[in-house]
DNA sequence: TTGTAAGCGTTATCAC
DNA sequence: GTGATAACGCTTACAA
């Protein structure tokens, strides 16, 4: 019933006092152990548990100049796409006894260049980044503190920085190429907003080629650029479907996009994929679980994190690494709809 | 083309140095503006604009004793329900100042303490715990390092721990009732695996009694416990419709379970919800998008994580707060249908 | 193998 | 309003 007795957490000094050794040794103990004769190890191991012991992370920090501590620097959480990889990111970086600062700037880039700026005075060893485009103002910092640093989520076609990631042009042409071979030929496409994301960029100009290289044209009226949220899913829906004359195939910039479109093609009372085939990128497992027949990519998010994680953690260990990972993302078709017949 | 020259990052005392003044002055410029005059004010501004100075936080906690940061430990980011609660504690932490620290267990006693010790290690001003039910040893490490801290996703019954959140109970109770006004008397739960999960256990308990007060049994075979994935999701679907007389209604104990049963329904060719209904708890959004008359209770996840931060920052902050702060639970019924004929 | 002691870069307490 | 200077709690040469 009654609150634990220290008042005063304890710190090394305490512990060396009750194992009868300098701080120097049980410095030592705790993080070489192998460094000192087993006796005395057992003795400031038995001292530090009897009070409790904590080390004072910022006060080791400063003597040893590093935190083992990484900073990822995200659009979103909210977005629960990017969740998986932070997840995968987190429970790598842990395993190697790092811990996760997080911090996110909603896609605006002043914002990020802020609190990329918080997390390098947090002191952090390293940085994942996600995405390639980011202000030059941000690698000048990075530059000049000498951080390690990844980008993910996309691979940087300049070569300049070290990533790992997925092409997202190869998938959305694959996409594409998929939905053409199906048959289909009457395109459109709800895009995220371009500017400020490559990766809604490359997803567009993905799907922009393998439609030309074909003879298809993806005319004006049949692209839309929204935000990441189901409700703009649905203008753009709305948008497509105005004339009368519906495209076969509406391709959506990411998962949430293309649910939106499908909530609002449940409103409608059109049948998915049958008489449209929705499609998206980024998570689309939910849909495709309750939708049967849709069309979809899969991206290895979790891998990402995971490989970021490795890649920064070798090269924290001094060794050096390949700075260009590409990630293999596998085209999963489950189901095959053909457009109808018009 | 070139990097930005610093080889060595500068430091307070470089600063000091061009700006003609103490490391008193520059200290106390950077961080109370106005305890210092407007010309040295500036003067040291300049200074530290020109090296690209950025302060060291490990130095900077170490001397002041505050780190700015909160440490948050939940079950998973995986499961994407919990992120928009950190997301909006994120964004509110951010406004304040403070960076958040993140740190995952995956439902795992041992590691919850292993990563709350690593948190506190790093010295966070501040604590968010997920859920009520933690092990002694973990509120005892708490306790002795005087660390504040708020519960959240739960209430805690006992009222010993200070929290935010909202009754899973009551919202079980809700959703149950609603369903046995609907005319449903058939039921089945595909629980959370309510060992070391009170808010698994709170929601079955809320709906037993719920139905228990209208006379209505949850048989044993109505039952079963399931992890949170969609693949268990199918599983329990199935074993609940195994005999041939399915229930009418299948409450599930979160979003991934109900999905995952609802996935298996569409594999079966049974029609969800006028064949069965399928319900469940957190993130329903996505599942109700997609399937029109489906009942789901709404909870108020990212409320969660600002008032959490408030809470926390109120008390790091001096002011006395109010230990137990209960959401309201909004409960959505996005359709009404009863069960079909037998 | 262990101890001594010099920092690490800030903040905070004093005088001035 | 400003400047010395002593902490802050730990790591790490270097010495013993």
């Amino acid at each position: 019933m009654k609150p634990a007795k220290p008042v005063k957490a304890a710190k090394l000094s305490d512990v060396a006092r009750l194992a009868k050794v300098s701080t120097a040794t049980v410095s030592r103990a705790l993080s070489l152990p192998h460094k000192v004769k087993p006796l005395t190890l057992t003795r400031v191991q038995h001292a530090a548990r009897t009070l409790g012991y904590v080390a004072h992370g910022a006060a080791r920090a400063l003597a040893s100049r590093r935190t083992r501590t990484i900073g990822a620097v995200i659009p979103t959480l909210d977005n629960a796409i990017f969740a998986n990889t932070i997840h995968a990111l987190q429970t790598a970086l842990d395993a190697a006894g790092y811990t996760l600062l997080l911090a996110s700037h909603g896609f605006d880039a002043d914002v990020e260049v802020r609190v990329t700026r918080a997390l390098l005075e947090r002191g952090v060893d390293g940085l994942v980044l996600l995405g390639t485009t980011h202000d030059p103002a941000l690698f000048r910092m990075i530059d000049s503190h000498q951080m390690p640093y990844v980008l993910t989520w996309a691979l940087d076609a300049s070569g300049k920085h070290p990533c790992v990631g997925f092409d997202n042009r190869a998938a959305a042409t694959r996409l594409a190429s998929h939905l053409l071979d199906l048959g289909h030929r009457e395109f459109a496409m709800i895009s995220g907003i371009t500017a400020n994301n490559e990766r809604a960029r490359e997803r567009l100009d993905g799907v922009r080629s393998a439609l030309a290289s074909r003879g298809v044209r993806l005319p004006a009226a049949r692209l839309t650029e929204k935000p990441f949220t189901h409700s703009a899913g649905r203008e753009g829906l709305l948008e497509m479907i105005d004339g009368g004359k519906w495209p076969t195939a509406v391709i959506c910039g990411n998962d949430v996009l293309a649910i939106g479109a499908m909530a609002e093609c449940h409103a409608q009372g059109i049948a998915v994929p049958q008489q449209i085939s929705i499609t998206g990128f980024d998570d689309m497992e939910i849909a495709s679980l309750m939708t049967p027949g849709l069309t979809t990519v899969h991206f290895p998010t979790a891998e990402l994190g995971t490989y970021a994680a490795h890649h920064l953690l070798s090269r924290l260990a001094g060794k050096s690494v390949d700075p260009l990972r590409e990630l293999p993302v596998e085209l999963i078709v489950r189901g095959t709809t053909a457009p109808p017949p018009r």
